[in-house]
DNA sequence: CATGAATGAGTCTTCATTCAT
DNA sequence: AATGAATGAAGACTCATTCAT
């Protein structure tokens, strides 16, 4: 008998909890397995419930595993100290950990591989973290712009932001993904690249 | 009568037109449409073969892949010109020519999303592709540490090759890749950061 | 406060309109559907209703089904003349207009379709439609012989009926149906065949 | 080595008792079940195959359908005496025994049933079954023409068929089908219709 | 009463792999 | 050697029915 702002609809409410234990299980099985490979059975069962209530809530597994997608969050920003090489190096770090703390190369493979079949996926992986991800190097950047302590134009700033994250991509993909102080070798090599002639 | 390494046993020989054929379609549809969506029918067709034949060379899906990209060949290396900015441009513009002619970045996206299913995809198309390439990227900054004209350790020599490669991918992660003059600007970022100070 | 042969219970009382209204969907969606392809969502769907408030009036589908059967409502007679053959002819179109006006030829091979798995459909079918308007075409015949028009004993009337009707259905299969002159023919060669020697 | 006038393809030869195995289970469990309720187990565990068999042959469950009607085959027309009453009521009887041994009139049914939703099934059963055993019909009638025994036209002829065979249907829906005398009450009715009226 | 959520059994279809010719 | 048949083990999706609000 309340009468809120929202009128509750009639009938059982849908659970939140399953929705949200849906979304996490399909991700991280979507991570580990893949596209293809992860069966919705998989995530029925991670996530606790039956394949009925994944269906009631999205129509079909790429649906799913987009709202998955979507559903993601990038982690918050590392707290800025005004230094510019100490914030690109945490951001840089704190890139690191989330991509293997959540398999990140392998969702990121999983989206390169079903680019053609469902483009979806590519560009929501973007949008939802690696875009999101790119505004706060550029953000550090610009500042350090507007202070003079570097001088580049939009282009170079978007060059220098994958001049940043690029050397991780080619060293995992090398082999050589993990080592200590690939970050701070990047940001040095921009910084360095970026510093005003005069200095 | 052609005595190869591999031992001839009695009987009809295996037809070596079919073995490539089969790997080239085996190859192309592996990048397009993914490792788990390629079905070995479309294979069989594609090469022009039965199935079975294809079971008689390779005995599972995953043999037959990892061949697939054990046969991948390397573009032949650019001719070098002696001028470090130059032959690192042409390799890197070569590298970003071939990506795009093979689909590479669905390729990488399916060794990475099969890593935990079947890692061998991932180390073979590292030991083929990326690490034959990383080659030619080094020795040329090699020669020109000789050369004097800049100078680097073993480690700083790999970091600096993971930052020749690395904007190709996050560039094209963020959607941008193919744009013009990325190459350049990451040799000319190299270049400045490995110039001997005094210079 | 309607004191109906239905005892009420406590609470609300069930809405008369809903019951019609699944009532109606269901029978419609028999007939374009079929018994088993007819889902309980498209008859909920259809009457505006949710699909919970059919289970709990009809147990199950069976139940459904078999009340829209029952709930059919045979037109009603058209107009007698006094004439046979002329009420013969009558009867015959409406019935040729209402087979097509509720997609007959569909509901009957739903019925004729689920006979070993849900016998009461035909069962239903046969009395609230099938032998109603045979009756009226027996009435017909019955007056006339009382008449002394025709002679025939019980037997030879339900032959006449189906001598009737019969050829509706024959023509349907051979996918002549709906032809003109039809109802004409098989009254004429009817009573050809029902008239006294005498005459 | 035979080089015969059918060069025998590659491979394993595709087994023919499958081929009628499956064909027969469908079709009885066609009759039994109806389209929607026979499933492609069950097809499968009858003809002793293994589903992908079957998809090996057929690539839908309509289309095994669609070519299990197909193959049906009209039973041969009874021997001709020359009589024209004694031969329509010869064909009209083996017409009601086949009816009932492959329970004819729940596969009419089905067809009748899926008519919306596939056609073909229906078109398929007018032109294996329906319109051969006309055709049977007709030809005793048009021979009885030639000799002067009876008189009718074209139009006339289907006519006379479809009071033929439309009792059979008519009895079966009024629940009284299968009694005795309708086929000769019914060969009467027609003859008595189509007899010349000087005789 | 009425609604929407939740479920389990079931169905068609696909596919890597093994057989028989 | 090469082919086509045959198979078993899934997997996505549907639907009648039961629960909770």
């Amino acid at each position: 008998m309340r009468d809120e702002a929202k009128t509750r609809s009639a009938g059982r409410p849908r659970s939140a909890e399953k929705d949200v234990a849906i979304l996490r299980a399909a991700l991280r099985l979507l991570a580990s397995h893949g596209y293809t490979r992860m069966t919705l059975d998989q995530v029925a069962v991670a996530a606790g419930v039956s394949k009925s209530t994944i269906h009631l809530r999205w129509k079909t597994k790429a649906d799913l595993v987009t709202a998955a997608l979507e559903s993601m969050r990038m982690v918050d920003a590392p707290a800025a100290s005004g230094d510019v090489r100490t914030d690109l190096v945490a951001i840089l770090r704190d890139f690191a950990g989330t991509v293997e703390r959540v398999r990140g190369m392998a969702l990121i493979g999983t989206c390169l591989a079903e680019q053609a079949h469902t483009p979806e996926l590519l560009i929501l992986l973007r949008e939802r973290t690696v875009l999101p991800r790119r505004a706060l190097l550029r953000e550090v950047l610009e500042r350090a712009c507007e202070r003079g302590e570097i001088r580049a134009d939009a282009d170079e700033l978007e060059a220098a932001v994958s001049a940043l994250l690029g050397p991780f991509y080619a060293d995992y993909l090398a082999g050589r993904g993990g080592h200590a102080g690939w970050a701070e070798a990047a940001v040095d090599l921009v910084l360095a690249g970026l510093c005003p002639p005069g200095v």
